[in-house]
DNA sequence: TCTATCTGTAAGTTGACACTTACGTAAGTA
DNA sequence: TACTTACGTAAGTGTCAACTTACAGATAGA
């Protein structure tokens, strides 16, 4: 999925407060429901949609429940493009400060 | 500005792209909209003014100019948070593999 | 089979927001 | 002073998404 929309999802505090909660371990939607006390169980099947469509969880079947968990490749690309969009800046920033420095020795 | 105000104003492509805009070097409205043909003036105004009560940019009059730049510290702020992010959810990715190694060594 | 549990989904409502047009304002310029 | 430039803002519109209620499907147990 494109970083746009990964952004955008994670975006929902809702949404990335869950990416948070099945990081570490699998957690099955009730679980994940009964974290938001303050919005129905529906409202946060449709949040997981969000998150599975746009690949940021995963889903397994077991009997009647459905575990989730963090896609870690997906999590990784969307950090890979924050780095460089920071690390790019900042070089930008170096490289202006240089010229910046070459300019005064000219003078 | 609390993170998730930062989050959701930079959710936006445009407001986004505006920010990298003038990352390096201050630059008008105008400069700034010429760069977005599809939308009007107005459009990009109002997105500065997002961005402007946000704190990720800030303005600077000169005459009927009006010259934007980014604000670094803010971005920071941003920059912060999201590493502490992975950060934090890495070393708990770590410590559970750790775990894991110690029951099996146990078993 | 009947029932309870766990879950996703369809339909409808509401609020947020990105956008356009129209207008107002402050600072240069003839 | 009149005009232009550069910009923000008010008002209105359309779209989208987060939410609720209601319902349907799949599985486990009596």
């Amino acid at each position: 999925m494109d970083v746009d929309t990964l952004l955008k999802t994670l975006s929902e505090t809702k949404r990335c407060e869950i990416v948070r909660l099945v990081w570490n371990e699998e957690k099955t939607a009730s679980e994940i429901a009964s974290h938001f006390p303050s919005v129905t169980r529906s409202a946060i099947s449709q949040h997981l949609g969000v998150l599975r469509r746009s690949g940021l969880v995963s889903e397994r079947r077991e009997g009647t429940r459905r575990m989730y968990c963090v896609n870690h490749t997906e999590v990784a690309r969307l950090r890979d493009f924050l780095d460089s969009f920071w690390i790019n800046s900042l070089e930008k920033l170096r490289d202006l400060a240089e010229s910046s420095e070459t300019l005064k020795g000219q003078s």
